[in-house]
DNA sequence: TAATATTATGTAAGCGCTTTCATGTATAGC
DNA sequence: GCTATACATGAAAGCGCTTACATAATATTA
């Protein structure tokens, strides 16, 4: 591989004027540029990255921490991000958390033991504190689904508490008034916020909370299975149930049509997250939807302006969620 | 961030020592080993990748080019071949060839000027012979998915043909004689001998395959929603399709269900890679397994070996399917 | 045309490490 | 006790770039 070296010499110019012209930061005169352009295409030069991270103590990579790279959420999420950068000229390091306190803290120096511009954090066990003592650290970060009072700016959330009301107040729209409920887990914010959602809406049609019946679930297939199966053994009136998360409402569905209820005919279900293969389901599910392939841009965005200064809109911190009606939830009879 | 500068001096040693207690490959005294951890301990020491990796030419990061982030297939691929890296840690840099020549090519040279010291590809636009020059380049490469035969040892393949022609077997023993196929595209190696296989599976059945109806899709949902719609046109008597991919299986089926086809009572579908939403699908789709996380564990292993010097078990180059009996294949009445 | 302001280019000192080669020090052999 | 051998450590030269700072070339003004 040729280096700067070699091209400056064939060009006859000095080497920071070759590295002006890669850099393209200080003035150059035509006629210098385009003898440096001619010589670099001569050789099939391309600049060594990891030099030019070195000498200027920038690396040009992104540190992206998220939960599972598997699973349909974290993948679009993750091509969002990965065609803002690499428009930008920027690459993306990716790690896994796993949902784990000490697997996150790993990924995060890790990323930062790799020199990463800035991270963008997708991370669920480690606490408000950590992530606070992080902010003072020299690594910028911003965080993606979570939010944080002291680091307002960098959080990029989903108003999570107004999608849970959303899929609750369709089904009482709907017409029904037995309602269950399958959680994420509640030490998880989302979780959380989305119960709350769920809550306000029942207390808004003036339905006691203390008669729906309520699960605690994983955010995954075989929770939302046993939810449902729990549910419908606890209250068989039950006429719709809201799942925390698209996989979860897939488990509880299948669960559902096992215990013999036809489907929207007799249960209504609705998810949340809208994630890709909630139309292949059957009834296709109406859910919310959790624009996370925007979130992810946003993110990019905060990167882009607040650590490589780029002139670039507004960041927008908090997003909204809306129903997708479609077809697994029903009027009640 | 302290330099193994300051950790030399804290500890009384040269940079050199340090350097070999980091890198742990020259033998170092006990005593002095200890005092050199204790000073990086203290410091917070952490060593810059990005110096280690121009200095030592080696940048312990390997490229990877997947078709799309997003969907369910990359995702399980992504993830097995980071747990491996990082367990050795090495990291990884994604890039999205879209399955575009113009895209893959930019990609890898993209990948090639991070100083990747290896690249894993799952290129499916470029041609042989651009691979075959790659070859010849310093960067060091595997290829998933993709049989080049100058390059056999580096592909880390499917056996395509074998599972199309499970995949139709599997319908012709449950008596189907009326099969149509919905095919990926073409000029993709696997969709053609996916296609070989299932055509093999019909002449070892006695079936002239002229009667067969074909369709060529887009490897997508609508594609395979086309299909079906187009193959029921031409030939009501089908009683069942064969998909070149799980994706079409979901589009063929619901517009198989728009069609009024009750599935799998008048109509089976086999689809193929067995992604992880397949078992949502109603009814659930019976396919071919596609053991790509095992395929993605093996070209890190290629890579760890080849490139890494590690030690390991042998690569093994072609991988089997493997037909996974749901419910959306039964027996022709 | 000389003096001054502007702009373009060159010089050289790092960035934080690895690694070769040289040197020093302990151990063994006689 | 002296040399031969092994082993541990240090000195210093890069890896390929960026970027002050210095200098040279050019444009501007009086």
């Amino acid at each position: 591989m040729a280096t700067i070296y070699e091209v400056s010499k064939l060009a006859g110019v000095s080497l920071a004027t070759v590295s002006r012209v890669i850099n393209n930061n200080t003035p150059v005169r035509e006629a210098t540029r385009i003898k440096v352009l001619e010589a670099m295409d001569k050789l099939g030069y391309h600049p060594n990255s990891v030099a030019q991270s070195l000498a200027s103590s920038r690396s040009n990579s992104i540190g992206i921490v998220v939960s599972e790279l598997n699973g349909p959420f974290f993948g679009t999420l993750l091509s969002d991000i990965e065609t803002a950068f690499r428009k930008a000229g920027k690459h993306v390091i990716i790690a896994a958390g796993h949902s784990d306190e000490k697997l996150e803290k790993e990924s995060i120096s890790f990323l930062q033991s790799r020199n990463c511009d800035a991270l963008i954090l997708h991370v669920e066990a480690v606490s408000d504190d950590y992530l606070t003592e992080l902010a003072d650290k020299d690594v910028p970060f911003v965080l993606l689904n979570r939010f944080v009072p002291s680091l307002y700016q960098r959080c990029i959330t989903l108003n999570n508490q107004h999608g849970g009301y959303l899929a609750t107040q369709h089904l009482l729209q709907l017409g029904h008034t037995n309602i269950g409920y399958i959680s994420g887990p509640m030490w998880k914010h989302d979780a959380e916020q989305r119960y709350n959602g769920h809550l306000r809406a029942l207390a808004e049609f003036a339905i006691n909370s203390s008669q729906s019946v309520f699960y605690e679930g994983d955010y995954h297939e075989k929770g939302g299975a046993d939810g449902m199966t729990q549910l419908l053994n606890t209250d068989p009136q039950i006429t719709a149930v809201v799942c925390a998360n698209d996989e979860m409402a897939a488990g509880a569905m299948t669960a559902a049509r096992e215990l013999g209820r036809s489907l929207p005919e007799q249960l209504s279900v609705v998810g949340f997250d809208n994630v890709n293969f909630s139309h292949y389901m059957c009834p296709k599910l109406t859910t919310v939807d959790y624009p996370i392939g925007g979130m992810g841009q946003m993110a990019s965005r905060w990167v882009l302006k607040n650590v490589y200064q780029q002139k670039l809109g507004d960041i927008q911190n908090v997003f909204e969620p809306r129903l997708i009606q479609r077809d697994s939830a029903a009027a009640a009879k």
